[in-house]
DNA sequence: CGGCAAGTTTACGTAAAGGGGAAGCCCATG
DNA sequence: CATGGGCTTCCCCTTTACGTAAACTTGCCG
């Protein structure tokens, strides 16, 4: 098996592609969300297809509101099962079912809440309509 | 017009009332989203029903993911239209619109990605029912 | 060889939303 | 009178997700 010459990016030019900084690549790997990347032999770091990947399932959490910290906990039962995605699923899905879970519940007192006060300026409206000046 | 002997309530109570501590309805003093409460003669604060109703309405809004700071651009508006409901609503309809959007996208999000992950799991299956050993 | 961009580590700073404790009033009660 | 609540103001502490500056290497270009 010839080791294919995986294409390597750098954390510059990742970071740029993904639209955020190193540090922030850094900070993920700093809290263990990443495992330790490879190195250049000057120290920099490089990153396959598969970190990048890793990297972007991150962002997409976490731009859907799931937390640094909750993703950490999924990280280690990852890393601890050794990267077996069919132990890992399962609790991915149960952390994303929760989050289904809040995000229906807000979305659905959001929008009672915009009808009540719809309804609120509605009696309101006609209070003043019915009693032109008190 | 006799001035109706409102009945007035102490912070801490309110505050247990309502399940949250006496430092975070003086936070919300401290940056605007209150006025200044009345004071008894020791300086104790006491809320009447319009002030108790405006802090269930913070936290009813805070629940559903608006920001304290988008609350004070309202409490703004709210103020210096001297607390004039009609000229109110429209901004708190359109904050909420915002986050209703919002949230729905993350829903839809949540969802799909959920759909991706069972998707991917159920071709990982396969594939490893197919080649029982590699 | 000079110099600059891009990388590194270390470490302090920040915003949001309060938490928690010290030190000091006010007042009802045994 | 002292003591125990409950209130007040100050003021520093905490967490999350990075920002930012300092000081130092590396790599490459002219």
């Amino acid at each position: 098996m010839t080791t294919t010459q995986e294409p390597l990016i750098q954390i510059g030019k990742l970071a740029k592609q993904l639209g955020i900084t190193t540090r922030t690549i850094r900070y993920y790997e700093e809290i263990g969300l990443m495992g330790p990347s490879k190195r250049s032999s000057g120290g920099a770091r490089s990153y396959d297809r598969d970190e990048v990947l890793r990297i972007k399932f991150i962002l997409k959490l976490k731009e859907l509101g799931i937390s640094l910290k909750e993703m950490q906990i999924l990280a280690d039962t990852f890393d601890s099962y050794n990267q077996r995605f069919d132990t890992i699923t399962p609790q991915v899905l149960e952390i994303l079912d929760l989050h289904i879970g809040k995000v229906n519940d807000k979305l659905t007192n959001l929008s009672s809440l915009r009808d009540d006060i719809v309804n609120y300026r509605r009696r309101i409206a006609a209070l003043l309509e019915e009693q032109p000046s008190a």
